[in-house]
DNA sequence: GTCTATACTCTGATAGAC
DNA sequence: GTCTATCAGAGTATAGAC
């Protein structure tokens, strides 16, 4: 699919790819075109397909990536840990990747809105298998009486729709807090003390 | 714009929104073709342009039309009630909406993660205007210590977050709770439960 | 490996008959 | 008011020189 052998090659994939990220977080798939990858990137249009087979390749190449970063702040929820410690450092880590990778979170957003036709596979493999043990975890802590009793993948539900709202409605949040504020900032305080409250038993 | 002057042609604008409302809600503005739009309402191409002079105003169209509807259930909600009723109504009314309009809660998500290039006026006038009252309703009650005390345009952003990722992630729903389930019920009820506890004193 | 030139398809919009 | 035919431009991808 790519060909990342010789230096300049692993070299040029990046810089396609960091400008694919760039115009289809912001334009979706078919909004996106290898014009405007191109004049990002600083290449030529034939290039970048001399570097990936096709506009969907470098599309699907981007979402392949960010899946695994995307699930690392759940893996890392342990369920040796203290229940709270661990879910409010889920929710921090979520949020961090909010504002960090906010064109990764538009990109999946964009691919899931539409149903997913490119990740359909990922989200119920992959996906499907890391939250339903997550859940397990969580319902574990519950029969044990150390978080309130909630329904567990819902619970999860409730922190991607609550940090990914910062990324993917970024506009909407900005226009209606106006300036001068920090809207992730505000959000991550907001958010401990929600889910504080929520866990409560 | 439209010509709704006589009855068949208001009849035709209705049926080529509802059509184009299927087709923008599911591809994209970009994504939409008009050929896809005319199959669905059973009319020729050149027909749409007939009633609409551009792609681009059937998109106005729709999008001007689901902003009222969008915000009504944040009207509806009144200085004088009771706060937990009031909210928890105002809960249950988004949710409604998520279920039964979810094409234009997806028309709407597309918009705004694409930085609301079509929309942008709307949020930054009436959108804004509205939820800035409203965070004053909340403040008041937050201050006579009848529901605890948060950032009030946060606590309206929570709503429109868990609500409306039940329409717009409605496939990542669906894919990670696998068969046989009520996700919308579900969360219902989820939600119910969650603003309770945030917001008791 | 990279570029210019170009083939070919798709798509929004228009012309004009009926 | 609606259709067939068609234009003009954009867009993905390839050919082939260097």
């Amino acid at each position: 699919m790519t060909r990342p052998r010789t230096r300049i090659q692993t070299k040029n994939s990046e810089t396609i790819l960091e400008a694919a990220l760039e115009v289809f977080s912001a334009q979706g798939f078919r909004g996106a075109t290898l014009d405007q990858i191109a004049e990002v990137a600083g290449l030529s249009k034939p290039n970048l397909l001399y570097y990936f087979p096709s506009k969907e390749a470098m599309h699907r190449a981007l979402l392949t990536r960010m899946l695994d970063t995307w699930l690392d702040p759940l893996r890392e929820m342990d369920a040796g840990g203290d229940p709270v410690v661990e879910i409010l450092g889920y929710v921090r880590r979520k949020m961090e990747l909010s504002r960090d990778y906010p064109r990764e979170s538009r990109l999946f957003a964009n691919e899931i809105l539409q149903g997913g036709p490119r990740i359909r596979e990922a989200i119920e493999g992959d996906l499907k298998a890391l939250v339903d043990e997550k859940a397990g975890v969580l319902a574990g802590w519950m029969d044990e009486g150390r978080i309130a009793r909630l329904p567990p993948h819902h619970l999860i539900f409730s922190v991607w729709a609550l940090t990914q709202h910062y990324a993917d409605f970024d506009m909407q949040v900005r226009a209606v807090l106006g300036e001068g504020r920090d809207p992730l900032a505000e959000a991550g305080a907001f958010l401990e003390t929600l889910f504080r409250k929520l866990l409560a038993t």
